[in-house]
DNA sequence: GCTAAATCATTAACATGTTAAATATATTGC
DNA sequence: GCAATATATTTAACATGTTAATGATTTAGC
């Protein structure tokens, strides 16, 4: 089923054929991951290059519009972003008026962050040509094999977690 | 078999049970990608702390250890690094003895990269640690679970490549 | 041979990832 | 109530991600 060629079978690379090596790389779970996101999220990023957000961006509105007002914490977590890159990411959002930020009145630590008007309408915008790229992935690779992919990655996630 | 509360079912959120919103994220399969890949690494980056490299460094270590001397291009294409990030490291990595560099005679373009001895040791000191957290998954998760998985990281790669 | 286009690596500039420490506020235990 | 502890966010410092531009070759076409 592997169609293309096996370079640990060149007898010129260091390990070849060795079991004690480092797992394979392609069969590296972490690995595989990063290169299947990143051939999915490349036919994403010109499309949301032209809307002038980035993919966190994009990800910290969308949880926003799901979730509707979240304290920092909450938000870092759902939009898998760290922290202190939420920190950064709130000040630029703040500027370019797509979220608002308050602090909670009953505990002065938190602050809650909302998406604006403004940011609706560009999610608005989006979901579609989004919408079009994923049916243009689940049209090639096939809807159930899309749905028994993200059974898998929640079971996974769920072992690890 | 979702066993998790769903927020799109709570009626303070903008978009409850709105068909037109954004992918709801929980299938997604970019963030499910994502949120799988942290859910994962999570478990080695504790041990490669403790050996202080990067995952980046473990990933680019581990390519020069399976395919052998490999010009910048083709290290950071297969370690999935991408060209100024890779500039970089070799630059830390050159400072740590980790990794060699050499100019193509052929092509004066071209840096060759490849792994010292030091970084060998590295790799053999690293790698069982690396088979047990891997095993451990395995064990969790189920090894025709992980090889399922594989196969289809591989085949939505394949198809969005 | 020489110019134009293509390729490889680097630099620049800024965003985000990552860990540790700092700051501010809340909560707990006494 | 107060001190100690815990929690939420921010800051700091450095690594890496990302795109565009630059410099240094090499290759293609003439």
């Amino acid at each position: 089923m592997i169609l293309h060629t096996d370079p640990l079978t060149d007898s010129t690379t260091l390990n070849s054929g060795d079991a004690n090596g480092p797992r394979q790389t392609r069969r590296s779970l972490p690995i595989a991951l990063l290169r299947a996101r990143e051939a999915i999220i490349a036919k994403f990023r010109p499309m949301l290059a032209r809307h002038d957000i980035s993919e966190q961006q994009w990800r910290v509105l969308r949880i926003l519009g799901e979730y509707g007002e979240l304290d920092a914490s909450q938000l870092a977590e759902r939009a898998l972003v760290l922290g202190p890159s939420l920190t950064r990411m709130i000040k630029t959002l703040l500027k370019t008026k797509l979220i608002a930020k308050r602090s909670d009145k009953t505990d002065g630590r938190r602050s809650l962050i909302s998406i604006t008007p403004k940011a609706i309408a560009l999610i608005q915008e989006i979901t579609p040509e989004s919408a079009a790229i994923y049916s243009d992935i689940e049209k090639k690779f096939g809807i159930e094999q899309v749905e028994q992919l993200l059974d898998l990655l929640e079971a996974v996630t769920k072992t690890c977690d």
